[in-house]
DNA sequence: CTGTTAGCGCTTTCAT
DNA sequence: ATGAAAGCGCTAACAG
């Protein structure tokens, strides 16, 4: 039970310190000049009534305009990225009040000139702040060195660089989802086990950095518990489909005793739909993301486990960041790691189901 | 790349459609009485301009006080009720603008009578809204039908009870959860497997619905997958420690064979602790709820699974429903369950650290 | 360096 | 039934 303080306003501060209230928010903002005697009695009354501005009365009154850039991987309705996106319209949408508005840039996750080119765009409207996904590397260290010198905030999303220096990095901590992804997999395995890694490839698409992470972590839990376990690596082309059943089809003839199996990607599917046309079951099998294929094999039980993050969270989290950051000039915490979120079937539609935002 | 179309103001629609703001404000909120012609005029021109109001304005410009009241388990910090209030904490701070005091009652979950006098203190203080978790099913039903006779809404966090009529209801599907739970801890048992069920009771706590619907559910999958499989219930007194360590070690001597082990309430800790002392080892073991304790034996290995979901998002969200529902008129869903989480010592970290409000 | 003042978009009261 | 107008708390331009 507890009553609640009549809010108190800067009206109320100027009175107690004997000056108006536009010295008062000259000394809120640090702007114009004030003189060190009415900013020390300022800040006194400030602290001393524990003032809070009222956010609705500030951004009503606000007439700085933003614009906000984001720089995402165009993609199709059910993929990984529209996911992504889904975060930063939901944030736009809720910054159409203070003034931000908000400009979306894609380009083609398979070919970096065409980042390098949405990249100069984005250099050229030179927004207020940048959200952006760095699926390559050494463009995104080029346009990331040219925005620190504008001094304009970036944060990067779903995976990191250690070169550069975002305002914040949100994102799941790879490394450790390839380790709990093989202790999913294997923590009742036999010692002597084998393993299967499939992984799944696309021209333009040299395995990302993300996915490297995975797999170290995958092996670091294979070293400390299961030495003498069996790592079978099959790689599969995206495009050509009879040529990677035969693939699949050859690896478990020579194989018979596998009973696990990863793909590191978010293209576990692809691997479900060649063992169900070849009518091979009986493997337990993990897999990240939830693109709905993924979601359909994990609920007919092809798929055991899915590693997932919401990735809407991370962009949203991303754009409220850069608004903490320009509009309220808030502390940004600079590591911000998703939780690792495991899917089953059992739990698969309640999670679907939760608006987390 | 979209440009977004500068935001539309009550002033613009009541030009548009030749009357005043006031006017269109009446028709907005269903206030006053407006004329037939009016309203139409109105409702089509704020369609065909896909109106949306600023918040901001009109929060700072509403004079309405509200009040809302919560009603829960008093405890201690670490336990799962004090979760609980920090979305309720979180969740009144955020509404200081609003207008909106929040006044939290607090009842000692193990004494009934204790809530009916706090319920009339409610009653007495007669809220805009009430929050509150439904231990004591008796009372809430008598509170609950009070409450609708003065039309105050209620939102229900944590169980759910079928006989009233609550605005919306936060809190797990206990049902599946316990289904979830047996599968994990059971997908790769021998059919003949014995798993030891512990319950800890307490005076005073006569088993809540929820834990009943986690042992169905947990049932539910062992008829469906180990229909060999044997329970075998062990009951422990939370008072009496030397008597208790007793019952484990008899227990455990006369199955020797247990490999698989799971508690039902968050008390998972205290049988881990025993077992612990008793140097029992090697047995798999799901427990429920992050209490400190249940996280220490998590990381450590004494437990393999917690299934938990975050105790603070259910009353943050249940205040927020109330909110949107009271303020914003906004339509609520009646059922939102929780997603079930799945910790294990490899997640729990970033599961923790994640500020998910 | 400081005080005054005109709004921001919306709600609500008061005349008409 | 409707319009005009005051004012919510804050920002920012302006005058001094």
């Amino acid at each position: 039970m507890k009553s609640l303080p009549d809010k108190i306003r800067i009206k109320d501060i100027a009175r107690l310190a004997n000056v108006s209230t536009g010295t008062v928010d000259r000394v809120l903002h640090n702007r114009g000049e004030v003189s060190a005697k009415s900013r020390e009695k300022v800040e006194k009354v400030l602290k001393e009534m524990h003032y809070q501005p009222n956010v609705y009365a500030s951004a009503l009154a606000s007439k700085k305009k933003y614009t906000f850039a984001t720089l995402l991987p165009e993609c199709n309705e059910g993929e990984y990225w529209s996911d992504i996106k889904k975060g930063v319209d939901q944030a736009a949408h809720e910054f159409l009040d203070l003034n931000i508005s908000v400009e979306q840039f894609f380009f083609d996750q398979y070919d970096n000139a065409s980042f390098e080119k949405v990249a100069q765009s984005v250099l050229q409207l030179a927004p207020d702040a940048v959200l952006l996904a760095p699926i390559f590397k050494e463009q995104v260290i080029s346009l990331a060195t040219q925005l620190e010198g504008k001094e304009i905030p970036y944060v990067l999303i779903d995976s990191d660089i250690e070169e550069i220096h975002p305002l914040a990095y949100f994102g799941m901590n790879s490394l450790q989802s390839g380790y709990l992804a093989a202790k999913l997999l294997l923590s009742e395995a036999h010692k002597d086990t084998e393993i299967a890694i499939f992984q799944v490839y696309r021209s333009g698409n040299k395995g990302s950095n993300q996915t490297e992470l995975r797999i170290k972590g995958f092996k670091r839990y294979i070293e400390e518990h299961l030495p003498s376990a069996k790592l079978l690596s099959v790689k599969i082309y995206a495009q050509n489909h009879t040529r990677n059943q035969e693939i699949i089809k050859d690896f478990f003839k020579q194989h018979p005793h596998i009973h696990e199996a990863i793909t590191f990607n978010s293209k576990v599917y692809l691997i479900t739909d060649y063992l169900k046309k070849l009518d091979i079951s009986g493997i337990k099998f993990i897999g990240y993301d939830l693109l709905q294929k993924n979601v359909e094999a994990l609920k007919s039980g092809e798929v055991n486990f899915l590693l997932a993050q919401r990735p809407e969270i991370q962009s949203y989290l991303g754009m409220k960041a850069l608004c903490e950051h320009k509009i309220f000039k808030n502390e940004i915490k600079q590591k911000n790691f998703m939780p690792i979120d495991i899917l089953t079937r059992e739990n698969i539609d309640f999670y679907l189901d939760f608006r987390a935002i």
